[in-house]
RNA sequence: GCCACCAUAGCUCAGCUGGUAGAGCAGACGAUUCGUAAUCGUCAGGUCGUCGGGUCGUAGCCGACUGGUGGCUCCA
């Protein structure tokens, strides 16, 4: 995790990025008199500034603002802080409608710029600098020189709603990146293009995991034989696991009726994310986006004693979810996903254990894959979306969220808390991590539903021979699939572990002399439960070496004459390293050690 | 879904301001039999995403659609 030592809004960096901005809104400005500036923070590894203008800009314009972005910055003009009322601040953003906007908030105490609420109302200040004068609490570099005009790069230009609402106007947001020098600048510029080289979009066709085809759609993978060695290894993993930690495996349709995504609260709630319904015979029917209604069906078959609980259910369910076409990314972001989902029924009293052993199944996953780069995010509901996008009875809210954060900090589980994030049902625990480019994702969700085992008339006999309302937990450990693939692509630059390797050893004969063994050899490996394929092609050994090398193949075995007639191999291991005439038996039994252990080392 | 950009062979890409397609890799075939990241040669492969418009004529201009990319919104 990240640790923090100076925030970043206190750092240099931080200043010479929201200075920046102001410098392009002036460039801006001078480009178009009439335009309508917004707001214009820095954020991670830069800044953005968002605008309203007559006509949209074009990459020559972005040039065009650049060079006179350089040009303002050489003129070391101060930057000048003045603190004003409210008055004077509409005097001087009276022809600036989105300035207006934002003074209303501030006097009123209620907003900050991005529409969040505020304590109280704060000092309203102006920041000016050469021609511009912008709205602004700061804080700012003292001038304009101390942002190096080699230092920084507009990036691109993209479309975003005022305030973050899709209901609101689209703007113009110019993104740049600016640094302290111009070595910094070249580092992340640097740092941008091999991030690229492990975007799973690309390794994924390299390594032949998966295709999209227009034809089948967008959002939904094709998974290549390679792809789907990858899935069948994960899905065993989560089978042992789970087994271990007592869950059952069940299996239900892709398919339901209506009647039940009804009283699931899906239809209510949801909607908007599922595929339209098919009829036949007068009956509607929609795909899944969730497993947990025919999972509530499968616990309420039969009579439950509080001596059952807990009931944990597992299946890696395939669903369907209608994600907006802008949504889709990659294999991140699909409509067809399998998920490793499960639902737990569990007693109140049962809730703080079952939750931290989802946690606990969260981090032996996470030391296995050597993730350690992210966030635990507590989602929490949000007032105002109270019977629109969660369900309304507020009380049962805060006491879940209370429960969750409790077991939490028993359990001395870092987290951050963020309101309006929650299911419809219940708060979660979500755990955040980002692709190579950036990209933010959830990857685990553990969520607490309180409602819709109601709505379901779940319930078990208790110690009083009374009935009680089990609560129920979605877990989503290893993610789906399609998004833990993704991931793992990403994670380790498709090198592989042995053990999900889609090929683990391939057997090279150095001329044809050698075929027919290294098919032998293949085939005894394979034998002993390993991934093992044989190059008997017309190629020379040093191309069948690179194209290995270039699958990611984690060892290589090299057969000469010399190792047929000793019966033994030369191995060379995926990261170059060799080890000449060792025995056959030596090598499988090293293979089958790290596919066992599922090792990390090769 | 919204804003912008992009779409040429299986893949990566070239094709100047419109005169009707080209390379490398992959593939097939042939030669080569080689010691740790590319052996050589030959051949084949594209109604230039789709549909419509403009033009004497376009892969290159205009429009719509489809798909992708960068964001916004949304999310496992």
């Amino acid at each position: 995790m990240a640790q923090q030592t100076e925030r970043y809004e206190d750092t240099q960096l931080y200043k010479v990025r929201h200075s920046a901005a102001h410098v392009m809104a002036q460039a801006v400005l001078e480009l178009f008199p009439d335009g309508k500036v917004t707001i214009g923070p820095p954020v991670e590894n830069g800044f953005y500034y968002d605008f309203d203008l007559p006509r949209n800009l074009t990459p020559e314009d972005l040039q065009q603002i650049e060079k006179r972005m350089r040009q303002i910055v050489q003129g070391k003009h101060e930057f000048k802080k003045t603190v004003i009322s409210a008055d004077e601040a509409r005097k001087i953003f009276a022809d600036q409608p989105y300035k207006l906007e934002l003074i209303e908030g501030l006097e009123q105490g209620g907003l900050d710029e991005y529409g969040n609420p505020l304590d109280g109302p704060p000092d309203i200040s102006i920041y000016q600098h050469d021609t511009f004068t912008d709205l602004c609490r700061g804080p700012h570099v003292a001038t304009t020189k101390e942002i190096k005009q080699d230092a920084f790069k507009l990036m691109n230009v993209a479309g975003a709603y005022w305030r973050g609402d899709e209901k609101n106007k689209m703007l113009q947001r110019i993104y740049g990146t600016a640094w302290e020098s111009k070595k910094e600048l070249e580092d992340y510029l640097h740092q941008l293009e091999e991030a690229k080289k492990r975007d799973h979009r690309k390794l994924g066709r390299e390594l032949e995991i998966f295709i999209f085809d227009d034809e089948v759609g967008p959002g939904l993978p094709l998974w290549l034989p390679n792809g789907t060695v990858m899935v069948d290894e994960l899905e065993a993993l989560a089978k042992e696991m789970e087994t271990n930690a007592g869950y059952s495996r069940v299996k239900t349709p892709h398919l339901t009726k209506e009647d039940l995504f009804i009283r699931s609260g899906h239809l209510p709630y949801y909607a908007e994310s599922m595929y339209p319904p098919m009829e036949l015979e007068g009956v509607k029917y929609y795909v899944k986006p969730m497993n947990c209604p025919m999972h509530h069906k499968i616990f309420s078959s039969k009579g439950r004693s509080y001596r059952d609980l807990p009931v944990r259910l597992a299946e890696y369910g395939t669903c369907y979810r209608y994600e907006k076409s802008g949504e889709l990314f990659g294999l991140m972001r699909v409509r067809s996903m399998q998920m490793n989902d499960a639902h737990i029924y569990c007693s109140e009293e049962q809730f703080e254990q079952e939750f931290m052993g989802v946690i606990d199944l969260y981090k032996k996953y996470f030391d296995l894959f050597g993730i350690d780069k992210y966030v635990m995010r507590l989602s929490l509901h949000g007032k105002a979306g109270l019977g629109k996008k969660y369900v309304d009875n507020e009380r049962l809210w805060v006491k879940t969220e209370d429960m969750v954060r409790r077991a939490m900090d028993n359990g001395g589980v870092p987290y951050v808390e963020v309101i309006d994030e929650a299911a419809f049902y219940g708060p979660k625990i979500d755990v955040q991590i980002w692709s190579a480019i950036g990209k933010e994702f959830t990857l685990a969700t553990n969520q607490v539903d309180f409602a819709v085992p109601e709505r379901f008339d779940l319930k078990f006999t208790n110690r009083e021979g009374v009935d009680e309302i089990p609560l129920c937990i979605h877990r989503a450990p290893l993610s789906t699939h399609e998004r833990m693939v993704g991931f793992l692509l990403e994670h380790y630059a498709g090198n592989f572990p042995v053990w999900i390797s889609p090929e683990q050893v391939r057997v090279i004969s150095i001329t044809d002399a050698q075929n027919d063994y290294v098919e032998q050899l293949a085939k005894e490996l394979r034998g002993n439960g390993i991934r093992a394929s044989a190059d008997v092609s017309a190629q020379r050994m040093n191309a069948k070496i690179r194209q290995a090398q270039l699958m990611k193949v984690p060892y290589m075995l090299v057969v000469g004459d010399n190792e047929m007639q000793a019966g033994q191999v030369s191995l060379r291991v995926r990261d170059g390293s060799q080890q000449n005439n060792i025995p056959l038996a030596e090598f499988v039994a090293r293979v089958k050690d790290k596919i066992a252990r599922r090792a990390g080392e090769l």
